[in-house]
DNA sequence: GGCCAATAAATTGTACGCAATTCAATATCT
DNA sequence: AGATATTGAATTGCGTACAATTTATTGGCC
């Protein structure tokens, strides 16, 4: 009743509104559509009881195995403030264990067990079923993703350059 | 001292791990760039003491006021149990207000203050900026826009599909 | 009108992200 | 060696995301 208009999408009017339609936002495309990623792998990660930013840890580990927590968060672009709890999480759930370095005490080494190598098959099943609702094809999903990484690169070049 | 290895990127060798490297998932690529965006939005609108969804959630009321919870969750991808709260922290910020509506009072209306109207402009500095930190040219942003975005609705056509 | 399903927000509980701070261990300098 | 700076994790506090539940209101049906 209160919007008598039609669907709220409108097509291609950005005359009043220069520069800050939602719709044109490379910003915000991102954003939703990182999260709707997230949606679509929810309900394939349930059932082996992981949330996605879990998953992305073991990838991690899967490629190279006892990493500390900056080197791991070197490669997912997180802190120690975000992974702290997420690792004692996945060490509560069984997935690693996290040990002191024994020449550098500082350090913590995050290790899988043989339950999360043991779970490196059905990930790769978890990969393929993603891949497949993208509905693009193996280039398409190459060419996204380094346009994608080279963005990421000169935001970062960018914020290093104050 | 633990890694005697270089830096932690490796090229091409991808041989090992079929189809489960973090660096080749466009999945990880749009998380990771996502995050980025916003850690370059944050010092830009940290000083109008707004955060990214927020903004967000202001770009949709500048294009059209008096949204309903639910229509601007439409809008941005998200639901109640994320926009009540935040929408809260607008109100008490003093960007909004939130009116049951007159003829349903299940529905609650957000409306912008005439303080977010006056923010208009600024915004656009801040869209402005962000578009020169990606280093893209004006149609290099448009075409990616439009894949992810295209991406996007793929993934909820799958999504409703079940 | 009275009953009941459907709808819109709000609430609850869990898990991120991240800035800022704290704490322990190591490295550096003299 | 001893004082100091630096480093690596952990902690604290705030703001999202989102599933699941709850509450209030409306619409449909008899």
């Amino acid at each position: 009743m209160s919007s008598p208009r039609s669907p709220n999408t409108r097509p291609n009017m950005r005359s009043a509104n220069p520069g800050l339609q939602l719709d044109g936002q490379l910003c915000f495309a991102l954003y939703s559509t990182s999260l709707a990623l997230t949606r679509q792998y929810k309900p394939l990660l349930e059932p082996l009881g992981l949330t996605y930013p879990q998953y992305l840890a073991l990838l991690v580990l899967w490629e190279r195995d006892a990493l500390s927590v900056s080197e791991l968060g070197q490669r997912l672009f997180l802190d120690s403030g975000t992974l702290t709890p997420l690792l004692k999480r996945m060490e509560a759930a069984g997935w690693l264990t996290r040990t002191r370095a024994v020449d550098d005490e500082r350090r913590v080494i995050v290790a899988l067990t043989p339950a999360a190598q043991a779970l490196r098959k059905q990930a790769q099943t978890v990969s393929r079923q993603l891949a497949k609702s993208t509905g693009c094809s193996a280039d398409e999903l190459v060419d996204l993703t380094r346009r994608v990484q080279q963005l990421r690169s000169q935001l970062q070049a960018d914020a290093s350059a104050h």
